[in-house]
Formats: C-alpha cells, sequence, structure tokens
DNA sequence: ATGGTTGACTTTCAA
C-alpha cells in the first residue's frame, strides 16, 4: 500500500496539478491537508472518475482535510473524537483538521489519520496556545488507535521541525511555532508513546533534509531554504509492515506548484 | 528591520 499525504494549499487552485499527479503517480491512498473548500464544493466526480474514492471534511476558506483511496475506506470518522470537540464555544469543532478512515489493503488493513496540525503562529499568543491544545488531544487519540495494535498511520502537515536538521536555515526558525521548543517536545511525546517519523527510519543518518516545504517568498525553492513539516508517524505495527519512505521533492519545481510536496511511505499492506 | 508570495475572498487574514 502506497500512501502519500500532501498539503496542497487549495484544492480548487491546485486541480489540475492534483489530477496528473493522480494519474501519473497513482498513489493507492491520499491523505490531502488544506483543501479550503466546504465538502459539497469539492470536486469529487473529478477525482472519483480516476478511480478514486472521497472522503472529505472541510470548511470554507482554510483548513480541511480529505483522503482519496482506490482501496475501500471502511470506519471513516471525521474531527478528533473527543470531548473538546463538542465544547461549549465549539472553536475546535469548527477547524477541519482531522479524518479517519481505514483502507483495506490486499494484505491487510491500515487504519489512516489525516491531520492538518495548527500553525500556530504568532507564538506566544492564542494560537500558538490552541496548536499545543490541539496536540493533546492528538496524543489522546493516538493513545487509543496504539491500544488497538493495529498498523496505524498518523500522516499529514504537522506544523513541526522535529531537528535543526529538518530546516536549512535553522536558527532562522528559532522563534517561529514550528521550532519552538514546546512545539518539538509535543512532536516528541507523540515518539515516545511509540510511533516512529517513517522517513527517519529509512534515513537515520541524512545530515540535512529532505524539505517538504519551500516558503513561495524570497526564492526560498530556489535557493533550498526549506523545512521538513509532512510526517508520516506509524504506530509499531505500521512500522514492521514499512518498505519504504521518500519525499518527492520534484513536485514542487512544477507549473503552479503548492509550497509543500507529497510526502509517501510504502507499506507491506 | 523590511519585504517578499500565494489562496480565498474581499480588503484582509492565514500561511
Amino acid at each position: 500500500m502506497r500512501i502519500a499525504s500532501w498539503n496542497i494549499n487549495g484544492v480548487r487552485a491546485r486541480l489540475p496539478v492534483l489530477l496528473a499527479w493522480l494519474e501519473e503517480r497513482g498513489p493507492d491512498v491520499a491523505l490531502l491537508q488544506e483543501i479550503k473548500i466546504p465538502d459539497e464544493g469539492f470536486p469529487r466526480e473529478e477525482v472519483e472518475r480516476l478511480g478514486y474514492r472521497v472522503e472529505t471534511h472541510g470548511q470554507k476558506s482554510f483548513n480541511g482535510v480529505a483522503i482519496l483511496s482506490r482501496l475501500a475506506l471502511e470506519d471513516v470518522v471525521r474531527g478528533l473524537p473527543d470531548a473538546e470537540g463538542a465544547g461549549p464555544d465549539g472553536e475546535d469543532d469548527a477547524q477541519a483538521r482531522w479524518l479517519e478512515a481505514t483502507a483495506m489493503g490486499g494484505k491487510g488493513a491500515v487504519r489512516l489519520c489525516c491531520l492538518y496540525l495548527p500553525n500556530g503562529n504568532p507564538a506566544p499568543g492564542p494560537k500558538y496556545a490552541y496548536k499545543l491544545r490541539w496536540f493533546d488531544r492528538l496524543r489522546a487519540r493516538a493513545a487509543d488507535l496504539l491500544a488497538t495494535e493495529e498498523p496505524v498511520v498518523l500522516g499529514g502537515d504537522w506544523n513541526v521541525i522535529p531537528e535543526p536538521r529538518d530546516a536549512r536555515r535553522p536558527e532562522a526558525w528559532a522563534g517561529d511555532a514550528l521550532f519552538l521548543p514546546e512545539s518539538r517536545a509535543a512532536f516528541r511525546r507523540v515518539e515516545a508513546m511509540g510511533f516512529y517519523d517513517a522517513i527517519r527510519l529509512r534515513r537515520p543518518f541524512d545530515a540535512a533534509g529532505p524539505f517538504t516545504f519551500w516558503d513561495y517568498q524570497r526564492g526560498a525553492w530556489e535557493r533550498d531554504d526549506g523545512i521538513r513539516i509532512d510526517h508520516h508517524l506509524l504506530s509499531p505495527q505500521a512500522a514492521d509492515l514499512l518498505r519504504d519512505a521518500w519525499v518527492e521533492r520534484e513536485a514542487r519545481a512544477g507549473e503552479k506548484p503548492s509550497d509543500h510536496v507529497p510526502v509517501w511511505a510504502e507499506l507491506d499492506a
């Protein structure tokens, strides 16, 4: 099962690029973030025409996640299933950032969680507090999934630069919500639970990169001034099945690219 | 220090 995760920065703006990518690369499953559209606006028919099932958890203008799959999907859950999501202020429910489904592979099922973690800037402030609180909620859900002892993939835009080697210029990110010590610690806590960063399983000793995001500004791509913030975190049972993990860097060089590129994990499932 | 770019959607926010 080849699983790609990609922050497409707007499905409407990216539709020609997305459709061409699905045809050429043909992932079994695509976890998409920042679709920036309500469920009813998603270009479902164009994607289904290419042989993909479509599950979305969208909202108007911002955020929004989707799972596209050539494999059967079961047990779809929209939003983090927890108490705060149903809280009185409704704030957390209003942001569409989490979508789960089980993909039925030829050799076995994989629980897929497509996530778009809050950016958190400016930090400190209410947006950063929301990021850390959302991390707490993610960990609570991840603990329940871990207890199932099934293969689980937490894939998406984590908005965390885990280590200095995950940025071309780590010093430039020192005060940023993506690289603050609390953000990195929250990410490590998910790893400490027993989830494995797929890229680091395959490339444990790389001194720099691979990067998954280059800002549109300041010629970041031309200077390869990137960061790695899109990750597949694998439960132990998913890690046992890992065949390969890589970053599709060349997607940043095409016409009208997203500022993120797809990250891939191939499981023997 | 500033500014630079893109998307959604209108005058401005989010990233």
